[in-house]
DNA sequence: TTGGTGATGTTT
DNA sequence: AACATCACCAAA
C-alpha cells in the first residue's frame, strides 16, 4: 500500500488493514500473513496509548507520518509491532495482533517451534513478531519500502464481517471498542477483552 | 477449559 | 511498580 493509505484516520486504517497481507521479505525467504486482528491506539486522546503523554525516545516512531513500523519490547521478553497512521506529529498507530500464515510457513514454524498447532503460530501480537522475525532492529522500518510492507489482496473489501470489542491487556481506556477482527476467522487470538 | 504464575527487561 | 504477553501447570 502507498503512503496515502496510512495517512488517514486511525480507526479507518485499522479496519482496512483486515484482510490485507503483511509481508516480510529478505534474500532468504518471503513470509506472508493475512491480517485478521488489530487494535487502534489513538495517541493524546487515548490513555492506553504509548504516546498518550507525548513523544519519548521509545515512541518517537509513532509520531512520524503514516506508513512506518513501530516495534516495542514488552514484558521482558516479547516484541509487538504497530502500523503508524496519520500525519506527522500525531502519535497514532495500529497494533497488529494476529495473522493467518499464508506463505513461508516452514520458516514460521521453525521460529515458533513451541507452537503445537497451525492456529497458534501467529494468534497474538508477540507470537506474530516472533514468527515473522520482527524485533527492535525493525523499529522505524518504512512500510513503503521493500523489506516489510502491507499488500492488497483478493480478499480485501466486503467479503467478510468485521467484529469489534474492547482492547486486550490494558487497564486504561477500557471503554473504547477499538479492537477489530475478521469475524469467524479461526486465526484470531482467543484472548478475552478486559472487563 | 479455565485460571494462576514465572520469565524477564524497560519505562515511569 | 507496572507493563498493548506467552507458556506452562494445576484444578475442575
Amino acid at each position: 500500500m502507498g503512503r496515502n493509505f496510512f495517512i488517514r484516520p486511525t480507526l479507518n486504517v485499522a479496519r482496512d488493514l483486515l484482510g490485507k497481507y503483511l509481508v516480510h521479505e529478505t534474500n532468504k525467504y518471503r513470509l506472508v500473513g493475512k491480517i485478521v486482528e488489530v487494535e487502534a491506539y489513538l495517541g493524546e486522546r487515548d490513555p492506553a496509548s504509548h504516546s498518550y503523554r507525548g513523544k519519548t525516545k521509545r515512541n518517537e516512531v509513532m509520531f512520524r507520518s503514516g506508513g512506518y513500523l513501530y516495534v516495542y519490547f514488552t514484558y521482558g521478553m516479547h516484541f509487538c509491532c504497530n502500523v503508524v497512521t496519520g500525519r506527522e506529529g500525531i502519535g497514532r498507530a495500529v497494533l497488529l495482533r494476529a495473522v493467518e500464515p499464508i506463505e513461508g510457513k516452514q520458516w514460521i514454524r521453525a521460529r515458533r517451534a513451541k507452537s503445537p498447532t497451525e492456529v497458534d503460530l501467529c494468534n497474538g501480537p508477540a507470537k506474530l513478531c516472533q514468527a515473522f522475525g520482527i524485533d527492535r532492529r525493525d523499529n522505524g522500518t518504512d512500510l513503503c519500502g521493500k523489506i516489510i510492507w502491507i499488500g492488497a489482496t483478493a480478499s480485501d473489501g466486503k467479503k467478510f464481517a468485521i467484529g469489534s470489542s474492547t482492547r486486550i491487556g490494558i487497564s486504561n481506556g477500557r471503554k473504547h471498542r477499538w479492537r477489530f477482527f475478521i469475524q469467524g476467522n479461526p486465526f484470531v487470538s482467543r484472548g478475552k477483552p478486559a472487563k
